[in-house]
Formats: structure tokens, sequence, C-alpha cells
DNA sequence: CATTGCAGTCTACAATTGTCAACTGTGTAT
DNA sequence: ATACACAGTTGACAATTGTAGACTGCAATG
């Protein structure tokens, strides 16, 4: 929730944290390249840029190993958790509440998905 | 839903329109000036370049009326339910119940806020 | 009617973002 | 040992964003 993290990530370099977070491991760029290559139809030196900012934001740890491998130092769940906290100072006045109200007003739910969170909410506390 | 809307609003405008949605009717760049010059200490030039920008891209309309008033083309719910449809899709596999689940699971919410959803899924259904 | 203040438009400029090419050094295959 | 491929670095360039000055014309005020 706390903005001073180094968070701001942008659309582009959000894929290549994706790749991360769902490898679970670190990668060489090799490996990132081939995947976004495929999946974005990116050039090599896209790719290239796109990790190095990752690594200058302090998003991605780069460590030696013959060749640089590269992994997340903030986690998709931390990530996410703090783009959800921009969002709602941003637009749901602070409130989450607000924000989870518009959601089941709206049509951003199935009745398998309110089903579920009623589940959710009722074995919480 | 539909992320081909004239949406996109960055930060600064974000709080121009904020103020025209709170504001509730068109308004005068004088008033628009005003307010954002004091709450947020900007230039006149820079409120009048982020006003331009917003009726280019077609999310304030403005109206000639002796001067030029200004008023929202899109609300702030529809804005809101885009911010966060594009949320949840680049965050939470396009699945709002992740989002949910997120934020009872993260502190997001509190016993009250909990207490207030709670009822709002018992009326749901 | 002349003056003044400000709305509206144009221009500007640095920082960020999306994309990518060129160069450089090194590990791997021949 | 040599050559090749490619990781890593640097530079680049257009579009967007944050911030703001300058100019122009109208509208209110004296």
């Amino acid at each position: 929730m706390s903005d001073h993290l180094a968070c701001k990530i942008t659309g582009s370099e959000l894929e290549v944290m994706k790749l991360l977070w769902h490898a679970g491991e670190a990668l060489p760029v090799t490996e990132i390249r081939e995947k976004l290559q495929e999946a974005k139809g990116w050039e090599p030196a896209t790719i290239k840029t796109l990790v190095s900012r990752l690594v200058s934001k302090g998003a991605v740890r780069q460590e030696k190993r013959n060749v640089y491998f590269y992994s997340p130092t903030i986690s998709e769940k931390e990530y996410s958790a703090w783009a959800t906290g921009d969002l709602i100072t941003r637009l749901y006045h602070g409130s989450a509440r607000e924000l989870v109200a518009a959601l089941v007003n709206a049509d951003g739910l199935t009745q398998k998905d309110l089903d579920e969170l009623r589940q959710m909410f009722k074995v919480e506390d």
C-alpha cells in the first residue's frame, strides 16, 4: 500500500514481470527473449531494454551466473496489491469497500463469482 | 470494459476530471482554475493545458456560453469501471473475483468493511 | 471609450515510455 | 585457435505526460 516502493511498472514492462512471476525462478535473457519475441512480436533489442529498465528501477534483480539470470524483487501479489491500492486511492476515495460495491453493482461479477465470494465472507471471521 | 473509449486519463488530468465530476455541472475555466490552483498549486497555464487536453481526447465537452463551460463526457462511474476493468485484465487474469479475494486476504478491508460487504452479498443473489 | 484581466490557443521543454539499432565482449562450437 | 551468436550496454527517436510561458482577443469596469 505504501507508494514509495520501486513500483510504477509500465505496460510493456509488466509483460516481462508477468513472465518472470510465472516462471517462478530466475531466467536468463535468452528465455525471456524467446518467450516475448513469440508472444509479443518484440525485437530482441526491445526486450533487452525492458529488462534493463526493470533492473534500473529495482523491480528485477540480476544475478551473475556465467550469464546474468533475472528474477523479480517484488512479487506479483505485492505489485498487484500496490496497483490496487493506487486505484482505490485515486478512484474510490481510498475505500476498498467502495470498489467492491462498484463491482457488485456493475456486472463485473458472475453468479458463480458471487457464490464463491459469499463463501469467502462466511469463512472470514 | 471496452478499452476503445476515449479513456486513458492521466494522473494530472484525473484531478481535473474529479473536480468536474464532483461539481455536477458545467464549469467555466475560472472556477476550475481557482480550485486547482489552490488545491494543487498549479499555474493557470498548467490547468488550461490539462483542460484542453481533456477536450482533445474527448473526455470533456466544452460548450460556448459567452465564455466556454466544461463538463465531463464520461461519468466518474464509467471511468472508474473502465480503469478497474483494465486493472483486472492486467493483474487479475480478467477475474473480478480474484481481485476481491485479494482484497479480502490482504488487510485492504476493515472489519466494518467486511460487515458491510457481507450485508451486500446477502442482499444480492 | 480605453484599460485591464483573463480565457483560449500555441509553443516549449524535460521526463517517461514504447520500440529498436549498433557496438562490444565473451562463451561455445568447429 | 577462430569464428559466430548473442548477452549486455549505449544511444536513439517518436509519442505521451507534467508543467508552464507567451500571445491574442474579448468582456467587464471605470
